[in-house]
DNA sequence: TAGAATCCCTCTAGCAACTATAGAGTCAAG
DNA sequence: CTTGACTCTATAGTTGCTAGAGGGATTCTA
């Protein structure tokens, strides 16, 4: 049983292009071709790209993805490798979590400043945004 | 007085190519020129280098930002508009962050199915990437 | 059995916001 | 007068796709 590029891309929940760009970047092997130069992907292969696409889903870069693929060909050894690229993954994910809080926390500082109700001229936002400690042009 | 383009990066913080970059997009002005076709900056311009890296640090579009220069050069009219910006800046971050919330717990959840000292062949963490409900390869 | 609709093919370019080259020219100091 | 630091333009790379052009394959209907 062999499945077409548009029946894999629906199974997987994406789009046809997705699936030959992932092809492109080796993280689906070559598939095989019918007589009319089409793609045939068997059964293994589409669990492959739902594979990827929840790996995606769950916002790893495809070299994290490619990583876990290779191990998923070593299945004798350990996998603390796996465990280790999760932890990893969730780390880089609270790291930007933390760069979110406190962007949210300035901008809220400098929402504060300002009512709407001023003309542009005298705006303490835009004046915020203007003069800044840490983006000085302040040269004498 | 006048800045060259490498002194004007540098009192912005940011590298010379991203200065050329942003007077490429239109965020900054077609600057002057010296005898030998390098590009002189005023106090001014540097300033509004200034203003469009603070509002990159905090993660602004360019094209928001290009909105806010527009707004600069209106003195007069009122800054409801620049407020309606930042609320709605304030409100994609909030997005993010909800969407790194939800990812985090996944990720937890996943990370939980496993200690990291079984064989990848039995890795709960790779069975759950594997056999999820959303991307399904379920065909009979 | 012809035509139309729907698939599929390759190749190329575009998105955002830079970054990084290559290959050349400018300028100040020693 | 040569070295080194700076600058110039133009082009390609980054990430993970997406969209199109311009064709061929398959399938359904009339
Ligand atoms: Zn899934
Ligand atoms: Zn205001
Ligand atoms: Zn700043
Ligand atoms: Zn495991």
């Amino acid at each position: 049983m062999s499945y077409r590029i548009g029946e894999a891309a629906g199974l997987a929940g994406c789009k046809v292009e997705t699936v030959r760009y992932y092809e492109q970047m080796g993280l689906l092997p070559t598939p095989a071709r019918s007589g009319g130069n089409f793609r045939l992907y068997s059964q293994s292969q589409v669990e492959q790209l739902s594979f990827i696409r929840h790996c995606r889903s769950l916002d790893m870069s495809l070299d994290n993805i490619r990583e876990l693929l290779r191990f998923r060909e070593m299945p004798g050894k350990s996998c603390a490798g796996i465990n280790q690229l999760i932890d990893e993954h969730i780390g880089s994910i609270e790291c930007r979590m933390n760069a979110l809080e406190q962007l949210r926390q300035q901008l809220r500082d400098l929402r504060s400043q300002c009512s709407g109700e001023q003309s542009i001229g005298s705006c303490q936002i835009l004046h915020g945004l203007s003069a800044c400690g840490c983006h000085s042009a302040e040269v004498s």
